[in-house]
DNA sequence: GTTGAGCGTT
């Protein structure tokens, strides 16, 4: 994978991870380790990627192997430019296996968080997935740190307790998220074949071609592109054809997106 | 060719 060519971690026991925030999507473990391993003995480094495209998520985990080195690189690379971009380097909050870590050490097994979790709620892991992911598609927003670095010159204090509470923009973020989330689970279930064949907004077969003749669309209720070619031409269709269209072409195939893997 | 304030794999 990502790291040095082993499968899975070589050990976890006496190491101190480290976060490292806002590299660029193309920079690779093997960049980061030698950055960081000038300021101590690097154990791993480990850059989480997407399942699907394979894409870096622009985040690393750099473990030391001891906390002085650890924290020594904390400072001193911390904000450094690597790859034309400013990188972030703190410690990790949370393990692997969402143990609690304490300065970059793991003060708590994961079996009770574990235990505990799954007594509240044992959401599955792809859930988890499929919601970060749906996350930083919403998130796409330019958002340059120096404006927060103002504020926090100014009011570092607010920036804690904006961010301790519940930051403004994860209401925003929220209620668009949740409301793309409904509209997209309405009008998954009403396609919900055709969500993983085709695109619900590919209707136009040719995109150079000219748009509907209708004037305006209904976003919420007449997206489905049969029902609405059927109410139109429903009089020239009966006398036309009234079986001319090519169900048999999709039909055949109703549930293909239960295997994604 | 793309995004960006976020916590990890065999």
């Amino acid at each position: 994978m990502s790291h040095f060519g082993r499968s899975g971690p070589p050990d976890i026991r006496d190491t101190y991870s480290l976060l490292v925030l806002n590299i660029t999507f193309r920079t690779t473990a093997d960049d980061l380790f030698p950055l960081f391993d000038r300021y101590g003995k690097v154990v791993d480094v480990f850059i989480p990627r997407d399942r699907r495209t394979g894409e870096s998520r622009g985040f690393a985990f750099v473990r030391y192997k001891y906390a002085d080195e650890a924290q020594k690189a904390v400072e001193k690379l911390d904000g450094r430019v690597v790859d034309g971009r400013e990188i972030m380097v703190q410690f990790a909050k949370y393990g692997p296996n969402a143990e609690r870590i304490h300065k970059g050490r793991i003060i708590e097994s994961a079996s009770k968080l574990r235990a505990r979790s799954r007594s509240r709620s044992p959401r599955p892991r792809y859930r988890d997935e499929y919601k970060d992911k749906d996350r930083r598609r919403s998130r796409s927003r330019s958002r340059d740190r120096y404006d927060r670095d103002r504020y926090q010159k100014s009011e570092r204090e607010h920036r804690y307790r904006s961010r301790s509470r519940s930051a403004s923009p994860d209401y925003q973020k929220d209620r668009g998220r949740a409301r793309y989330d409904d509209e997209q689970r309405s009008r998954s279930r009403s396609r919900s074949r055709s969500y993983g064949s085709a695109s619900p907004a590919r209707r136009s077969r040719s995109p150079k071609s000219r748009r509907s003749p209708s004037p305006r669309r209904t976003p919420s209720r007449g997206e489905n592109p049969e029902k609405r070619d059927l109410n139109e031409r429903s009089p020239v269709s009966k006398d036309a054809s009234p079986r001319g269209r090519p169900v048999d072409s999709r039909s055949p195939s109703p549930r293909r997106s239960d295997a994604d893997e």
